[in-house]
DNA sequence: CTTGGCCTCCGTCAATTTAC
DNA sequence: GTAAATTGACGGAGGCCAAG
């Protein structure tokens, strides 16, 4: 067995255990990810482990039996013990309005995110999508298709272009699948009439029908693609053209793709929004510390004034 | 250099909550 | 009631560090 595998081997039947052990001994168990990021906080904050680590954790599993024992938990009452409190932006704008120094988690990505913030001026875009190679597609209303590279700042990271085919789009399709590297080593996104968005390297070369890029950016034209498709992308098709189970599984398929992009997105975001959370929630910490340091000295001082020694 | 332990990040699934 | 959004849980991948 390689290290890798040993590894993960090892890694997966310690998680099994540490689970089972902590959720039998805790209300609610260990949420994972918080416990990553607060253990990792602990330790580089006070040195101590206040959440036992894995290591520690597979020895309470070795030693306490009697949790093994245990086994299966009602699951009911399982369920009502892990039942889920409301959303961190929830949360903490009700923080927030009861503390006014607690800032509020923002609706929108922050900045480090590396959207561009001013996407918003040019076009309000539908859909926004991420390519393989970090650039951002926002799909507006109208069939404006905006392409931006993270890398760049702004509106100058961004190129517009308007299908001279656009029109009105049938009923269901979806209107950028997939950005992919053809053989002769452009980039190609993938829209609706089985075209595609081609990058092409020499910007003089770009076609009339699309809207001039500016600068050094590249351009991109839409065209009949060149290769097949890459296994996994299904091209859009709207629901009412569907005629065979084939079509029906590629339109399976195709949403199944779409949900796990979005799903992939919302996963990302909601770590990001924990994180702020968390963040929030030390500093929070640090000022009720603050506080009540102050308070207890004040505590003190009246002490001290209300019943003076006598000597 | 290899190995083991730990950590972080990510994608996915599924349960739950929220918005309409 | 339902679709969409949110998030806990799980497991894989890879990096870092210390010990052998």
């Amino acid at each position: 067995m390689s290290k890798c595998g040993r590894k993960k081997y090892i890694k997966t039947n310690l998680r099994q255990m540490t689970m089972e052990t902590i959720e039998s001994q805790q209300d609610g168990g260990v949420r994972d990810s918080v416990a990553e990021s607060e253990s990792a906080h602990m330790q580089t904050q006070t040195g101590q482990n206040s959440i036992p680590t894995l290591a520690q954790v597979a020895t309470i599993a070795e030693t306490d039996e009697s949790a093994e024992s245990e086994g299966v938990i009602d699951s009911h009452k399982r369920r009502e013990i892990l039942s889920r409190r409301p959303s961190y932006r929830k949360i903490l704008n009700e923080i927030s309005s009861d503390v006014p120094g607690v800032p509020k988690i923002e609706e929108e990505k922050s900045e480090e995110e590396g959207t561009p913030p001013n996407i918003a001026t040019m076009a309000v875009p539908t859909s926004i999508y991420q390519t393989s190679t970090g650039q951002y597609i926002a799909i507006a209303q109208g069939g404006t298709i905006q392409i931006s590279n993270p890398g760049s700042d702004g509106v100058q990271g961004l190129q517009a272009l308007t299908m001279t085919n656009s029109g009105a789009p049938p009923p269901g399709a979806t209107i950028v699948q997939y950005a992919t590297q053809a053989a002769d080593g452009t980039q190609q996104f993938f829209v609706p009439g089985s075209q595609v968005v081609v990058q092409d390297e020499e910007t003089e070369l770009a076609p009339s029908h699309m809207a001039a890029a500016t600068g050094d950016m590249p351009t991109y034209q839409i065209r009949a693609p060149t290769t097949a498709l890459p296994q996994g992308v299904v091209m859009a098709a709207s629901p009412g053209s569907l005629h065979s189970p084939q079509q029906l599984a590629e339109e399976a398929t195709r949403k199944r793709e779409l949900r796990l992009m979005k799903n992939r997105e919302a996963a990302k975001e909601c770590r990001r929004r924990k994180k702020e959370y968390v963040k929030c929630l030390e500093s929070r910490v640090a000022v009720l510390e603050v506080q009540n340091k102050k308070l207890i000295e004040e505590l003190e001082t009246l002490k001290d004034i209300c019943s003076p020694k006598t000597d």
